[in-house]
DNA sequence: CTCATCTCTTACACCTTGTCAAAGTTTTCG
DNA sequence: CGAAAACTTTGACAAGGTGTAAGAGATGAG
């Protein structure tokens, strides 16, 4: 797919570095400026404008990679090895562990453009966990009976508050995923 | 509580035109500048400012309204009658309720300057839910495991989460709710 | 080496937040 | 009623952010 007729090597190096300089600076506030990412990634301002024609558009080039990194990182967490259950528990700790770098990052999707390319951005998460769900109720592991996305819904929503309890230091890292853990089963048994 | 030596009635009036105006064009559009609340008050912007020294106070006195609201309609709601469960979900009721008429207040709470402010803001709500879970725990109702914050904050996310697939239209209000119900109270059984 | 491609510098237009001072206007109190 | 205090308005301004534009300079592909 070398679309591109005569790309320059220079061109991606900028791309990149931009981006994880956003990835960075993003990550501890969600408010830094394209000044303040451009400088990071050694770059000035209308180079990034060059490669992104928006703020937005940059806000969803990050988007985008973290989704794709937690994509990655849920492909080695083996879905369809074992119990639903535990696959499920292993795709959540992937996530987490990817997401927690960088805390800020999070609370992007909140307001999109576009409410709809917000939700397109997000499917490839919600489908593995849609998808290992899918197993469990196959199996009748878990409870068939409320829809399947109000399921992944709420199985994200549960994780996410988890999360949060756990950075608020309202309570233990070890007391948070052992209820996550034994609540997510409760909710999903038939 | 006549506090002030001398308040002028004029100026609560502003007040509560700003406010009113506030909520009305936030809960459409998060991102409504000063310039268009004001103009909605029928005011100019810096008589805005006389009331509120910055965006972000104004936000706050809306979110702490909002709160009011709910809390309100929840005392209403009676949450000291009959079984716990059935009372955690008529609570919720009337939260969804008062908060589905302004559908982009919800997202207000995502990046208050103060991370602790927007905790202590929201505490009537948790307050409530987190008395009836404790009854509900007391009675043999609800698991006593969990940390009773824990469950809080999952309550809270579980129904946002229901709401927002609502609002997608991803399934029907009638499944949701029920959904939502049932899994509700499994999450939170012994 | 040469040219197309990319980057840098400089400059500008526009919007929003927040501040300031002075001139009205309305309410309250004597 | 009348005067003083409180409130609102008008108009202008500074600071900071996003986005655009044009031309000179640097860099890589062929």
């Amino acid at each position: 797919m070398s679309s591109s007729p005569r790309r320059r090597a220079d061109a991606l190096r900028s791309r990149t570095a931009v981006l994880d300089a956003a990835v960075q600076l993003l990550g501890e506030d969600p408010d830094a400026g394209m000044a303040a990412i451009a400088g990071a990634a050694g770059v000035t301002r209308q180079t990034v404008y060059a490669h992104f024609s928006s703020r937005d558009a940059l806000l969803s080039a990050v988007a985008e990679r973290m989704t794709e990194k937690v994509a990655e990182e849920m492909d080695a967490a083996g879905a369809y090895e074992g119990p639903a259950g535990e696959a499920l528990l292993r795709l959540l700790d992937a996530a987490w562990r990817v997401s927690e770098a960088y805390p800020a990052l999070i609370r992007l999707g909140g307001r999109p453009a576009a409410p709809e390319e917000d939700r397109v951005r997000h499917e490839p998460i919600a489908d593995h966990i849609g998808r290992v769900l899918q197993r469990g109720r196959d199996g009748g592991e878990f409870d068939p009976g409320p829809a399947l996305s109000w399921q992944v819904a709420a199985v994200i929503a549960l994780s996410h508050a988890t999360g949060e309890e756990v950075r608020a230091g309202r309570v233990s890292a070890a007391d948070a995923t052992a209820a996550l853990h034994s609540g997510l089963l409760r909710l999903l048994a038939p």
